[in-house]
DNA sequence: CAGTGGTCTAGACCACTCG
DNA sequence: GAGTGGTCTAGACCACTGA
């Protein structure tokens, strides 16, 4: 098709036309600063989808890189999807459906967002001993001092989650005012604390009653349920949650990349 | 401490009586074996949680590898959340708490297995015309003939979901008889589609009255619900899907891993 | 066949952490 | 200061794809 040949010179002149400024004296890796300014080609359109990269040796040459730290550039973007790769092919950009889903909804982004939502009232800080069931979570003795914190989350005045959350007690000071201006996660990091990985159980039940009243649902309403014990890159349990949300007002989303 | 000490001494002798062997002349890219062989010594625990790799340097020089080749090794467990890197200190295996939870729900567990649970029987199998809500989902026009696939679900006997597929219907041929004994997923890999990415979104309700009576729950009961919409590599949207869970035998378990 | 990404080498310098 | 991972270079050969 004729067509087809168009859409590949198009390409081509559209990656050739890219700017791409590349400050060799920052502190930024060149590998970090080119994959930055090629997913914000993407996204602006300036790389539309489909278009093939042009092959890594030229983009090196052009650049005046070696093609390891183009191919360490690209291959970043291919882990976030961005980018698909084909042997005696080319590299491509993903198609615009799916990129906007994987912007939608990043992995992590119930991670990072957990508790930097506007409205978080705190309804409980305070130290207490580790029930079995918590200090299993958490990897440590039985009847350990844990922080025990309990907030209801709302946006637009209504309410959507109960969160509970346990964390070591010798971990961090968590100021109840900060707690509820900066969020837990960020708290934490703050506190010098990386998180590694998670782990989450997603499930459903029927309201209690008691949950009724505080999360303004009939009883026997559907609730989304999630427990979460999130794990430092030293490999120490570092929170333990367990959350409740209104199913009328909360799903989870999240994507999942296939590696190949 | 000397109990600091001792446990390193013993790291090094760990990795250092790790045999590795590599086959040069295999298909097996050289970094994939030995990825593969510290993952397995990690698994028998001849790697133990903490210890300390050694540095690459020196890993490559026993090895007769290059050291890039050695880092790309350890990267592609670093990124399956095995080890952890830390600059000026080395590369650690995770501690076991964590990676007990990594293996026992990788995030793609439930694409993989999707269908190949012992006992999936079909109740639907037929082409129809798109409805809008399908073909936005699939990105095709309105009235575009799909696949519509019913299949109910059940392990050791009891229902557990009851799943509604939506497939081009250009994409494959699908023998219900195949599909109850192979999985959805593997069909169309065996087709020749590599699945890239999902986008799904997981919710609650209450069962309605003949949501009930397929899956054997009263009405009320507290369902979990998943809309997955899953992509090709070449960006078109492969399959659409509308998942229903009896809360009461089901939930998600999923590992998120933090990018550093 | 020519062109692509996939793998691999043998070096180099830097930033960071620790004692 | 010594040791670590983080980055980068300038080449090389191979396997796969398409025409």
């Amino acid at each position: 098709m004729a067509e087809t040949e168009t859409v590949r010179q198009a390409n081509a002149a559209a990656f050739d036309s890219l700017e791409v400024a590349l400050d060799r004296g920052s502190p930024i890796p060149l590998y970090y600063q080119l994959a930055q300014q090629l997913e914000s080609a993407i996204e602006h359109g300036a790389l539309a989808p489909g278009n093939l990269l042009g092959n890594e040796v030229d983009i090196a040459a052009r650049l005046g890189l070696s093609r390891p730290t183009v191919r360490q550039a690209i291959q970043s973007l291919v882990d976030k999807g961005l980018l698909v790769r084909r042997r005696g092919i080319g590299t491509q950009v993903v198609h615009s459906q799916v990129r906007r889903s994987l912007e939608l909804s990043s992995l992590y982004d119930d991670l990072a967002a957990a508790g930097q939502s506007p409205a978080t009232r705190v309804l409980r800080n305070e130290i207490q001993s580790a029930s079995p069931e918590v200090a299993a979570a958490l990897g440590i003795p039985e009847g350990r001092d844990v922080i025990v914190l309990e907030r209801l989350r709302s946006t637009h005045g209504e309410s959507v989650a109960h969160l509970t959350n346990y964390l070591p007690a010798t971990l961090l000071d968590l100021d109840t005012e900060r707690l509820e201006a900066t969020g837990l996660y960020r708290m934490m990091r703050a506190a010098g604390i990386t998180l590694h990985s998670a782990r989450q159980t997603v499930g459903a039940r029927c309201a209690t009653a008691d949950e009724g009243t505080l999360l303004d649902e009939p009883e026997g309403a559907a609730l989304l349920t999630m427990c979460r014990t999130a794990y430092d890159d030293t490999g120490r349990a570092v929170e333990y949650g367990t959350h409740v949300y209104r199913a009328a007002r909360y799903t989870f989303d999240f994507q999942l990349l296939v590696r190949p």
